[in-house]
RNA sequence: GCCCGGGUGGCGGAAUGGUAGACGCAGCGGACUUAAAAUCCGUUGUUCGCAAGGACGUGCGGGUUCGAGUCCCGCCCUGGGCACCA
């Protein structure tokens, strides 16, 4: 057998059998458990896969070949998220179908998976894009517009003039388009939405059941933006105490909702705000005067032209403008100017605010701006007077002040019972608003999932039917976007004209549905691939949900994630699936960067703010002198010139190299340094391996363990002993490090293992030690598995070195033997006052008692302790002495 | 501004409140070699000392404890997310 890694010889021939014999073939064996481990759903881009996206991919890999070798029935699929713009846009500029160009991409990929060994069923696998896929797809959306979960309301939607297309609110990152980075614009159509805010509460909940990183779920917890506060009416006042008696007294007057998180600041209020676009501008702007409502219409109007990031950006100067008509603060009957201000978003709450100066920030630079009065209500101390308090003072640790019969009360205190009085008064209630959104569906993009809507002549909504699905995306030659906002596929006849369920014409809806829509889903259809009269059989979705392990980046947290967990939600409400939660374990790998070159501006150049330097590639930068060039550790990308692929780190080093490389070298959350040197050292460890497996095998007792029972107890040598308790330890530590995702110390676990083998195999003596054959046999047969979810093919040919039959995936995964585990006599620290001053070898059973006088007895302690007295003595067993003196 | 992470040798990183720096990379010294590569052995936190040994040391300042990288309080730096959400 070989005595060294050369992954040339057999890594290729290791994947050949592992494909004949269909080697991770999903079992379901009914007597077994299940363990379902699973990637995000890759969208496969035509740079391929980089050292980067494998980091995804191997670890999930590792646990799950785990899993299976311990018992389990592993489902471990991959498939690949076809539809959307990065397809389309790909496949424009390439002048391609986006069809036959992402199935290439898709191959390359699974190329490049089978390349570094990964274990997928691939019978399992599928494309969104697939008829049969989508038509469940569209299915589901029919079950949720059946449920009124989906519905098209005319909005004013996030326009990306780039791309051509609406955007979600979550693809919208600081008033620019997350992909494209255009600037994104405003525009009012008609849309499709998913009524997410349905489940606000439950997608908030729900997140206290499941096993994710902290920090995603409290991405998710803001996201959803829960707040508990009141939301009261406000009457208008048909004319101001001082104004002109021209004015007609109203028989009913108008009355706005505002929504407050301080009711306890009530009294405080001295204005109040409406957004633009609220619905009562109009009426109220009736009953002012003509000059006043004309500058309110201007200024609606020019609020309207302003983009998103103008009027989002929270540092720009608060505008706004008088209405000229008042509004009574029920707390106290006083009348108080109603402005209108875009800082107030029709969006949230009620589109509509009651203005506390004092006591918010963006409340107060308004009054301040405006010259309106600015009245402290909260006090942060009972004995400081208001007009000592620091203004504003928004913090919520404090004592109402000048609030009538409230005065005195602590915040948590008022905010109960000024609730509870304007619930009693009748003019509100207490209620709980989220900063969640509806989820926007609608794309004015061809390659898409075709939304199954069908329009008749006055303009009715039906949902197509099931037995006339899918709605099949039309295979043309054109299918740019246009530059309206509509979709390419309104050009289309054959598509467009279609008959109603009563026989008369209709047209089709014409968006497409945004890409998250199919990756809601497609861990259930992994299920149950192939099923051509359901989008899966609820009983295989009961045996193998939830997901137990899912990997992916964390850059998806708030948007798949949550729109995966919503329609999980909603499937469970309709019965079809068995757990409120997808994905009862989420783990985030971190990102791989390389060193990228960037150079000095050139004259005529300019640089943003954000950057120090001009991208430049590896060739250019090799002509440059060294202080024109600063590098950065950047995201692979293919734009940046600085991916390394798989295939190239697979060719310098082999394919388990770069795997035990990129579990080796950092911990699993934390982003990687790229440098192919590291993978030498993995080069040398599993060079090692062989080498000591080889040495062994040539004293190898192929039936140990019967041999072992045999064994005399006379015989049972110190070696032995010490080689079987590395065995069984080492177990323990990488069984117990692979469930925990650390990689990094399972490999480590791996390397002191084999080094310590190494040191007993240098006394050529071990041959005449039966007891030492013994235990190294065990060690090379346990080496070879515990190293095989991570290197395979290394695995697969020591495992046939040794003369096993078959592959270490069907054998069986070792329990450890923690009697083995034991020490016999332990190393422990002897401390004086703290400070480490000796270490003594004890019995692992050693008492108290022994270890205190043995810790007291060494000539080193002994010269700590003269003419001191011994305070106390603390005695950890198995960790220390300590002894305090004084 | 708000909400999460994270600061440990030259580098990546280990450490249920109990011997800080495991394991690896890089470096240094040596063996083997005509030589190099590969491999093997030794060494490598800082500092004082010939040595034995000592002092210091986990971003900074306090605290709790017999004992703190780990827990608490207050800062600094850094990565990420959200951002006028009332």
């Amino acid at each position: 057998m070989l005595s060294r890694y050369e992954p040339a010889e057999f890594e290729a021939k290791w994947q050949e059998r592992w494909k004949e014999i269909d080697l991770f073939k999903t079992r379901e064996d009914l007597d077994r458990p299940k363990f379902y481990g699973l990637d995000f759903f890759p969208y496969p881009s035509g740079a391929g896969l980089s050292v980067g996206h494998c980091r995804n991919y191997i670890p999930t890999d590792v646990l799950c070949r785990m899993k299976y070798m311990q018992g389990f029935n592993v489902l471990h699929p991959m498939g690949f998220d076809a539809f959307g713009l990065p397809a389309e846009n790909e496949a424009i500029k390439r002048k391609r179908h986006p069809a036959e160009m992402i199935e290439e991409y898709g191959e390359n990929y699974r190329r490049q998976m089978d390349l570094i060994g990964i274990g997928y069923d691939w019978s399992r696998s599928f494309y969104s894009s697939e008829p049969s896929y989508y038509k469940w797809t569209q299915w589901i959306f029919t079950k949720l517009y059946e449920r009124g979960l989906a519905y098209q309301k005319f909005a004013a939607v996030n326009w990306d003039p780039v791309d051509k297309t609406v955007l979600a609110d979550e693809e919208v990152i600081g008033g620019r388009a997350e992909r494209s980075g255009a600037l994104v614009e405003k525009k009012l159509i008609p849309q499709w939405f998913f009524k997410i805010t349905d489940y606000a509460q439950q997608l908030l909940d729900d997140l206290d059941t499941i096993d994710w990183p902290e920090g995603i779920k409290n991405q998710q917890r803001n996201w959803i933006g829960r707040s508990e506060g009141v939301q009261f009416k406000m009457s208008v006042v048909s004319a101001p105490a001082s104004a002109s008696d021209d004015l007609v007294v109203k028989s009913k007057p108008l009355e706005f909702e505002v929504f407050t998180t301080r009711i306890d600041t009530i009294f405080g209020m001295t204005f109040c705000v409406l957004a633009p676009e609220h619905p009562l501008m109009d009426k109220i702007l009736a009953g002012v005067s003509p000059a006043d409502a004309a500058a309110v219409r201007a200024y609606v109007e020019q609020s309207k032209g302003l983009s998103e990031i103008n009027r989002m950006s929270a540092d720009r100067e608060k505008t706004g403008v008088f209405t000229g008509a008042y509004a009574v603060n029920p707390a106290n009957g006083q009348n108080v100017p109603i402005y209108v201000a875009d800082y107030v978003l029709m969006g949230y709450g009620t589109g509509a605010i009651m203005a506390v100066p004092a006591h918010d920030e963006r409340d107060f630079e308004f009054a301040e701006k405006f010259g309106i009065p600015i009245v402290p209500v909260i006090s942060p101390a009972l004995d400081i007077v208001a007009e000592d308090i620091e203004l504003p003072f928004a913090a919520k640790d404090g004592f109402l002040v000048n609030s009538g019969e409230y005065t005195g009360q602590s915040v948590s205190i008022a905010q109960n019972s000024l609730g509870e009085w304007v619930e009693a008064c009748e003019i509100g209630a207490r209620k709980v608003n989220f900063r969640l959104r509806d989820w926007l569906i609608s794309r004015q993009r061809y390659w898409g999932c075709p939304i199954p809507i069908i329009y008749d002549k006055d303009g009715n909504q039906e949902a197509v039917a099931e037995d006339a699905l899918p709605v099949f995306l039309p295979n043309v030659e054109y299918y740019e976007p246009g530059q309206d906002g509509s979709s390419p596929l309104a050009g289309i006849p054959e598509f467009l004209n279609v008959t109603t369920s009563d026989g008369t014409l209709g047209r089709r809806e014409t968006d497409t549905m945004g890409g998250f829509a199919c990756s809601s889903w497609y861990f259930l259809r992994f299920c149950d691939p192939h099923n051509h009269d359901a989008a899966f059989d609820p009983e295989k979705v009961k045996y193998w949900m939830p997901v137990d392990c899912y990997v992916g980046g964390a850059e998806h947290a708030v948007m798949h994630l949550l729109y995966a967990r919503f329609w999980t939600k909603v499937l469970y409400d309709l019965g079809l699936v068995s757990v409120r939660e997808p994905f009862a374990r989420l783990q985030n790998q971190g990102q791989v960067l390389a060193n990228t070159p960037y150079r000095k501006p050139r004259e005529g150049e300019t640089l943003d703010v954000s950057e120090d330097g001009i991208l430049c590639s590896f060739e250019e930068a090799a002509t440059l002198p060294q202080e024109d060039l600063t590098w950065k550790w950047a995201r692979m990308s293919k734009s940046k010139g600085n991916v390394v692929t798989p295939d190239e780190a697979v060719s310098l080093y082999g394919a388990d190299a770069l795997r035990l490389y990129e579990l080796f070298v950092t911990t699993f959350e934390a982003d990687i340094q790229w440098s192919n040197d590291g993978m030498q050292g993995m080069v040398r460890f599993l060079s090692r391996i062989f080498k000591i497996v080889s040495q062994i095998q040539e004293g190898f007792v192929s039936d140990w363990w019967y041999q072992m029972d045999s064994l005399d107890a006379s015989a049972i040598t110190k070696n032995s002993k010490d080689v079987r308790r590395w065995t069984h330890q080492t177990l323990k530590k990488v069984e117990a490090d692979i469930n925990g995702f650390s990689f990094n110390t399972a490999v480590s676990a791996l390397m002191i293992y084999s080094n310590n083998l190494g040191d007993v195999l240098k006394d050529e003596g071990w041959k005449e030690d039966r007891a030492l054959t013994l235990a190294l046999s065990e060690a090379a047969e346990y080496l070879t598995i515990m190293l095989s979810p991570m290197a395979p093919h290394s695995s697969d040919e020591l495992w046939e070195g040794l003369g096993r039959e078959g592959f270490c995936y069907n054998a069986e995964w070792p329990a450890f033997n923690a009697d083995l585990c034991e020490e016999d006599s332990i190393t422990i620290a002897v401390q004086v006052n703290g400070k480490l001053r000796d270490t003594i070898e004890v019995s692992a059973q050693a008492s108290r008692e022994e270890m205190e006088e043995l810790a007291k007895s060494t000539e080193k302690i002994k010269g700590y302790l003269e003419g001191v007295m011994i305070r106390k003595v603390i005695i950890v067993p198995g960790k220390l002495v300590n002894i305090v003196v004084g």
